[in-house]
DNA sequence: GATGAATGAGGATTCATTCAT
DNA sequence: AATGAATGAATCCTCATTCAT
């Protein structure tokens, strides 16, 4: 047998291209720029990814299904809806906060064109888990009834748009919560009154 | 370069990038594409905006203060705060459904890292006019006490989201309201209850 | 105006690509040389030939056409058939003894695949003319009934064939007259015997 | 390197060459399409022939010699000159008519610049069988007197465009007999009348 | 010997910008 | 000011060949 294709080149690639996207932005890295970062020779990145676009479409994967694992674990599974909401929140403000580099590359990569529908529909799947708890929310009453991608993409906006806010304050200016001010907004916005 | 003569050239490049940067993503959009759209050549296009960056930023302007002019336009002065808050939810998500390509291309030129802060700034500089209303209602105790600016950057994520979903879902489904909907989170979270 | 499209320009790219075709191959020959021994930027090249392939394909076609143009220079009108003929062979060898880079690239460019079904037929064009000798020949009995470009296509050959030993031969052996040759075995073959 | 292994497998690449070369051109082949088509590694083509241009090499002269023995076989040993001749003239034309992809490959390796010295020497070798036939018809008068090379450089030059001609008339018009009337050109052009 | 991953020079274009007309 | 030809750096990807397994 030949070498084998290594996971470690393979991951280091696509960590070489999170570390120069989040440097120079998607559009204005070179693949040569990837390679060099990740130890490679220029054409070893693309036994690795037929194409930019196709590397571009797995590290968008790879970031989303990271952030689903991340959200997801530690679950309070015996906690209130609220409480469990609370978690998502802020381990995906907590996340954004502690890697701005990967919130901004999601965010370009999120409006290119590039980006096949079926990692679109991929970045998704990951977030079915937590279909469940809104489902059993609205059952019981207690959040109003809208489609779940809604709601899942209004809590995606409200954190991405918090976390923006956090880093733009930096260190400087600890004094305002904005973790705690997004997500009163966003449970007082879906909770429905007793 | 002097002064340049015609405002007409200089529009008809804007909306030239406008369509392209629709049409193909703003970083695969070449300015020989704009200029052959906007009826111009290739190197005056270079007359009116020293540079693609420069003309992105002031695409950029003039979208979001187009945009603002839309949202203060028919203002209801006298009607209550609510009211006043849907108005502007109302124009931005009406704008954003009748023009996706501008909305697509503002969330791409939001990401991009061309965009200069003076730019960012410029762009935040139309929506003022709204602060005098948010402070209003919080000093009235309608409304949670937060940065004006996290209010506003809130609302336009959750309206940009809107806007997103009632396009995806087309004509086929007009069955959920999402205007309505996404106006309901906003304001039910921002709102202090009487 | 701007500066015009120049002629020059033009001719110097094809010249060049000649040049360079001759030394290395039509495939082993990088655009970037033919610009450089043009004497033009590497770019300035596309803005003459829209690829390579079209390069080649212009140059195709303008050495059929040179070659076309030397055959019939000096058209011996009045002469009987077997000099007319000799002076096609003639001028069609002598040519390509003085230009044996030309020819050489005349063969590569015939085996090309990217050579278009277009420039094929107009690399036929110009000898047109000739239809009307050999077919007033057929017509007199001299020669005998065959389809007008096969015989076209074996006396290309046949004086192709002749140049490449001449050339082989060199200077060193002008013992024996490949050009005479050549010449007997086309004509007898063609000839209908009185 | 050591000596190779299988027979088999130097065949079976020297065959996916000439598929491959005969589908996409010989310049527009990559090795890798060749290993791939011969069911081995990449790798493994280079421990059967050293590089490309020995491959390419090795397939002009296993080419050549396939021809010489077709053209050889059946030998009219007893039949008069001109039978002798058509007798090869004729399993040229059929081969080649039978083979066009084959065909193609020796004009587009024989114009290449890839060809070695020694294997445009070894190309001819096959043919050196064919050399007595024509010393003896010359010697008896029968023919003109020409240099052997140049004869049967013209020989296959003529077949060669005979062959082009049957193909492209294709099926459609079986009408004209191209195998006779090159062969008439041929034999008319060397033959001594009596 | 066989395999196929690794290499990196090379190559055809593209494109923002400049500049001659 | 307007034009579009000229420029050449930059880019993604290919491919013959090498080498670790």
């Amino acid at each position: 047998m030949a070498r084998p294709r290594s996971a470690d080149k393979h991951n280091a690639i696509l960590e070489a291209a999170l570390v120069e996207f989040g440097r120079r932005g998607v559009w204005a890295t070179p693949t040569s720029a990837i390679s060099r970062t990740a130890g490679v020779a220029e054409g070893t990145l693309f036994t690795y990814f037929a194409s930019k676009a196709l590397l571009t479409d797995a590290l968008y994967r790879a970031l989303k299904t990271e952030l689903a694992g991340v959200m997801l674990a530690d679950w309070p599974e015996a906690a209130d809806p609220r409480t469990q909401f609370r978690h998502i929140w802020d381990r995906y403000v907590r996340w954004g906060v502690a890697h701005p580099g990967k919130l901004r590359v999601l965010a370009q990569l999120k409006v290119s064109d590039e980006l096949s529908d079926e990692s679109r529909a991929a970045g998704m799947a990951p977030f079915a888990r937590l279909e469940a708890v809104a489902q059993e929310c609205m059952r019981r009453g207690l959040v109003v009834e809208r489609p779940m991608e809604f709601l899942g993409a209004m809590l995606t906006a409200m954190a991405e748009t918090t976390v923006g806010y956090i880093a733009q304050a930096g260190d400087a200016e600890p004094a305002f919560d904005y973790a705690e001010a997004g997500f009163e907004i966003f449970w007082q916005g879906i909770a429905v009154p007793p």
